[in-house]
DNA sequence: GTAAAGTCAAGAGCAGTGCTCTCTTTTGTT
DNA sequence: AACAAAAGAGAGCACTGCTCTTGACTTTAC
């Protein structure tokens, strides 16, 4: 078994770091004429124009213009886990409602910075693009995981109240969905509880997808960030978390 | 000043009959590769060969592509206005919360209905593409003009219950803002219930969306119908509908 | 050392796109 | 029937994603 043949975890040979540094670029240069054009209007020959090469030539690091948009995807999905990460572990365990906020502020002003890389995550999926699921749930699922595992904290520490408003029964077929994610997760959470996450998941997204989209009018709101923060507020107030 | 000169209004000519028969053929088949390819791959040459016709002779109708994208859009909000319409509309004016539910089945129904169509008027904005305000303000605000004006209308009947949980304050600049949206539709719901019925707004599109866009796995939902009706029912109850 | 194997860039080429231009044909009006 | 406006055809430009072949270079193996 001679080491140099299958050195690819351990030393990486120059060639390999060679390669690796010119997919990193090429990333990189995507990122930008991503946040510069668009999803849709991203070209592989403009990327290589970038590079100083030929158009073909990039097609040796990566397989297909698809490709190079599940790079981009898994890129911003991690980039997106890692400021909710630093934004909610900047507080304390036990400040649910607090780290709550935090999340949000988090996502929305990574989206306002990235609306490009947003709008490839949360907007209207990319015509003949498929993500490859094996490889974009993780990164995909960082943000919602930090959400949900907030509440489920804050339930087990007995921070939660109950959920104002009238009561919503949860009807069975739903109930089995969310058992399901009780138990895949670990949650302690009752199920009207979880339903009321989902609910404050999906608001929180469509609030910032709003802004994002443009479907606020022109000058509908000044007080984009106060109308955010009260948003953020009253779903917190949704689910009890004070 | 001859009659049959500027007959345009009154009495359309045979040639004016065709052009607009065939306007209204190119929306229609444009709607069909929208429906199949996606906003972005909407082609204009494919639309002239499913026409039968050779591309250039499209400009004679159109202007350009994204001039065909705006016809489509503004035939889409109108299509969704109607859908809205015809729902809220059969049931009774002081149906409040009925017809709030109706409201958003109907969204989420055409939505489901029309994928594509939704994803141009909902998702991330085509690129290099800006639509001109002038034509697509009216029939783009038709939904939430329904939505804000029954819920003025239950607050005027008496019929909306005090926002429950905890009080959420309105800062001053969000106020100015709220203030301005009351008098321009002539509302009398106070501030805190404007902003939480923008939050109800903004929700139920983040709700639709997430199902259209496959933001929910594949299989982690499977009774989406009751999932919406229960976000729906504690969207309701967040404006104090019972 | 030298030869084989592997890697990479370049360029041509295919099929598609939006859009413009010119030329010819159709068609409604007078 | 004559005329002018409208519509279609076709060529052409610059662009796209992607494939294939060719030639050069680097690493590895004997």
């Amino acid at each position: 078994m001679p080491a140099a043949k299958q050195a690819t975890a351990k030393a990486p040979t120059p060639r390999e770091r060679a390669r690796a540094q010119t997919i990193a670029d090429i990333v990189r240069l995507g990122r930008e004429h991503l946040a510069l054009h668009g999803a849709a209007a991203l070209s592989l020959r403009a990327v290589a124009r970038d590079l100083g090469v030929v158009s073909s030539a990039v097609y040796r690091y990566v397989q297909s213009r698809d490709e190079l948009l599940t790079l981009l995807l898994i890129d911003a999905y991690n980039e997106l886990g890692d400021a909710v990460d630093a934004a909610v572990d900047a507080l304390p365990e036990d400040d649910f409602a607090g780290r709550f906020h935090a999340l949000g502020r988090a996502v929305r002003a990574w989206a306002l910075r990235e609306p490009a890389c947003y709008a490839l995550l949360f907007g209207s999926p990319v015509p003949g693009y498929q993500a490859p699921g094996e490889r974009t749930t993780v990164p995909g699922t960082r943000v919602v995981l930090r959400l949900v595992r907030n509440f489920d904290a804050a339930h087990r520490a007995g921070a939660l109240a109950a959920p104002p408003g009238p009561a919503v029964v949860v009807p069975p077929a739903l109930a089995a969905d969310l058992a399901a994610i009780r138990s895949e997760l670990g949650l302690e959470v009752p199920d009207e509880l979880v339903a009321r996450g989902v609910l404050v998941w999906t608001s929180l997204f469509g609030a910032v997808s709003f802004e994002v989209f443009g479907q606020y009018g022109a000058d509908t709101f000044e007080a984009r960030e106060e109308l955010f923060a009260h948003q953020l507020g009253v779903l917190a107030g949704t689910v009890g978390l004070a």
